[in-house]
DNA sequence: ACGATTTTGTAAAGATCAAAGCGTATTGCG
DNA sequence: CGCAATACGCTTTGATCTTTACAAAATCGT
């Protein structure tokens, strides 16, 4: 919607204003003529036409000369938001791998790099990986860190306002890590370091399973539980970035909820205690009993905090992704069924679609969303990396 | 901060955002000068004038002719913003009391009229005491409906986007009742209906304990527990109007709290169960052991409710509101205690300083909003009350 | 008491920007 | 090949804000 400055308007600012429409319209739109630029925007045919040569000869835009025409008439010159003008990075730290994505401002993806790590690595080790995984990722797409307009990294835990993950993190030794610091050294770009469940909220309804949704509870099902809100479209940290962390709660037995899975009776002993969960998985889609009681105490377990996620903020979407999220079959109706018990009204219940790549995707679309921000406020002048404030 | 329109601009346009921004920085101050004004807005002196002589014109400001100077120098003529060009009702519709506010534009409270109604009356009766209390309270300020901008109402329960309170709600016969659509036949301009304790969250924020704070946890404590959520500052009511309705949760014992007041023993039979809460209370503050007792209980189930809201939200403030918080300083340390036990990062927890007009002061408030949307959105031509959609 | 100083009010000039109108270029269709 | 339709580019016009300048009103200093 329409929105006014609290401080006064002078020409200068207005032909701003214009120009950060014109790029609004370009972007969401293929490449577009001046005449559909001046319809979608409510702007004169000849304003638009200077505005968007202005946004050319800054580099904010491309012409298409006309080529083959389809239409009657005189074909139009097409003007292109140039993607191309910046990129941005979004790296999820898991405790695993680390993957790490790059894409133009559009949010096409360019590059992807993933390697794994293992899970009692020291913070040093993860960190050098962590730099192996940028500069492969970024020297791939063939491009410097200086094209680079903001990296955001997912990591497991609040994080809080300054970046660091002090209450809690199942990385060993990373407590004391400064991620954004380390990040900083290396880019001087704006560095973001948010949770993982978060981020991964923020894919699904970028381009996963809810993007059609303002109000959305995602739950990460795993062997550790976890949940990210986006509340009226936009996602929330809380006061202190501990949103969400309702598994800190004992009456709701979040905690314990995996453990169900891992402690079933009859995982043979071939199975390592990281793989358990998906053998019985497997074992109570083919009818195994234990197996099916294991998954639906587990679902009760889950449905409890996710209950009380529901009840406080009533949204319109639960989202359930993670590694689970492959078994949502097996998840889903009766964790419809369990909600539907607890809660006053009854959210719509879905799969992610995504899997285990969204913590990645949501860092990519916080890294863009960063990039939005500094663009829509502080105006345009010509397009260069963002600094650091 | 700054905006952006996603549409394009035109100079009348243009004319009309400086014009809502003088209005901004007329009614956020005492009465100003234009230079003021200039510096305020950063728009030149000239275009101040023009602008303000124009709002003038319109019915938006009044001109003070410069009095007795203070200051060296030529007197200034002083903008003011027209404050009675429009006025805004809250009124409670309780279990016990009705109670309307009227207010004009700057939230000065002009009048005031409140009524008892018995707790198990019809809806009939209930909305007869309603329009009695409207009608006193817009006659005894002078006023006629049609002077009327806003009326928000609050009720009990949790209200649906249509404005019915469906789920729940503790009033005798209330589910069917279509309290919108009764006031719109008293009144022409937009009627909003709203949950009570989302509304003393409000309130709270807005002159009461928690004017610092941009997300809150308002805890409702009396005889029915509730609570309201304020996060980034805006008054979240839920995809179905149903947040924070935590105490739906079963394994979040908040139904049961207040009955541990209730049936304290030693309450003498003398007592009536509506004020055994505050007998409870009074003989704990004079050291009775069952009486504490009582009350330890009673906030250690209630702190379940707030942890699970808490650890969800990850509030900067909690505010004890509602019929308890006049025993605050009783309740206050143990929730503090309980707390920390509980939550991940512990938020303040303040006491109510609104009592129990918070309501109604929540819903003068919420009109006074819907009022701000209108104005900001809708641009200013002249002042007149808008019409409901 | 009178002039200097400071601040306000107002008017005119200059600059910027978008809208409206009109002529021209290019293509498709008959 | 000519006509119609569409798009492009230019000019004029109108609206708005800023700058500059100057007159008016009040206080301060001598």
């Amino acid at each position: 919607m329409t929105e006014l400055a609290t401080t006064g308007t002078d020409l200068p600012r207005l032909r701003e204003l214009n120009s950060l429409s014109i790029v609004r319209a370009l972007r969401d739109h293929p490449p577009s003529t001046v005449t559909e630029l001046s319809q979608r925007t409510g702007l004169s045919r000849p304003a638009v036409d200077v505005i968007a040569q202005g946004l050319v000869t800054d580099g904010w835009a491309t012409v298409l000369e006309p080529g083959a025409s389809s239409a009657v008439g005189r074909p139009a010159r097409r003007y292109q938001f140039r993607a191309g003008a910046g990129y941005v990075v979004g790296v999820d730290v898991g405790v695993h791998k680390i993957l790490a994505l790059l894409a133009d401002l559009d949010g096409n993806i360019v590059q992807s790099v993933r390697q794994s790590v293992a899970a009692e690595a020291a913070p040093a080790e993860r960190l050098a990986v962590l730099d192996a995984v940028l500069d492969a990722c970024v020297a791939g797409a063939g491009k410097s860190p200086g094209d680079i307009w903001a990296v955001t990294a997912a990591v497991t835990g609040a994080v809080d306002a300054a970046g660091r993950t002090s209450f809690f993190t199942p990385l060993p030794g990373w407590k004391s890590v400064d991620l954004a610091g380390h990040l900083g050294g290396r880019f001087s770009c704006p560095i973001v370091v948010e949770n993982d469940c978060k981020l991964a909220a923020l894919a699904e309804r970028w381009k996963g399973a809810a993007t059609d949704a303002d109000d959305i509870v995602y739950l990460l099902g795993g062997m550790r539980n976890g949940a990210g809100l986006i509340i009226d479209g936009v996602l929330r940290r809380g006061f202190g970035g501990a949103a969400g962390e309702i598994g800190a709660l004992k009456h709701v037995r979040w905690l314990n909820a995996p453990s169900h899975l891992q402690n079933c009776p009859g995982v043979p002993d071939t199975v390592s205690p990281d793989d358990a969960a998906a053998w019985v998985f497997n074992a109570a889609r083919q009818g195994d009993k234990a197996a099916r009681g294991a998954v639906n105490r587990y679902v009760k377990d889950l449905a409890v905090g996710a209950a009380a996620l529901v009840l406080t903020l009533d949204p319109q979407v639960v989202v359930f992704g993670g590694g689970f999220s492959r078994s949502a079959d097996l998840v889903l109706d009766p964790l419809r069924h369990e909600l539907q018990r607890l809660c006053l009204r009854m959210p719509e219940v879905r799969a992610s679609t995504l899997g285990a790549d969204s913590v990645a995707l949501g860092a990519l679309k916080l890294s863009l969303n960063e990039v939005d921000t500094r663009l829509f406020s502080a105006g345009l002048s010509a397009p260069v990396a963002p600094r650091r404030h």
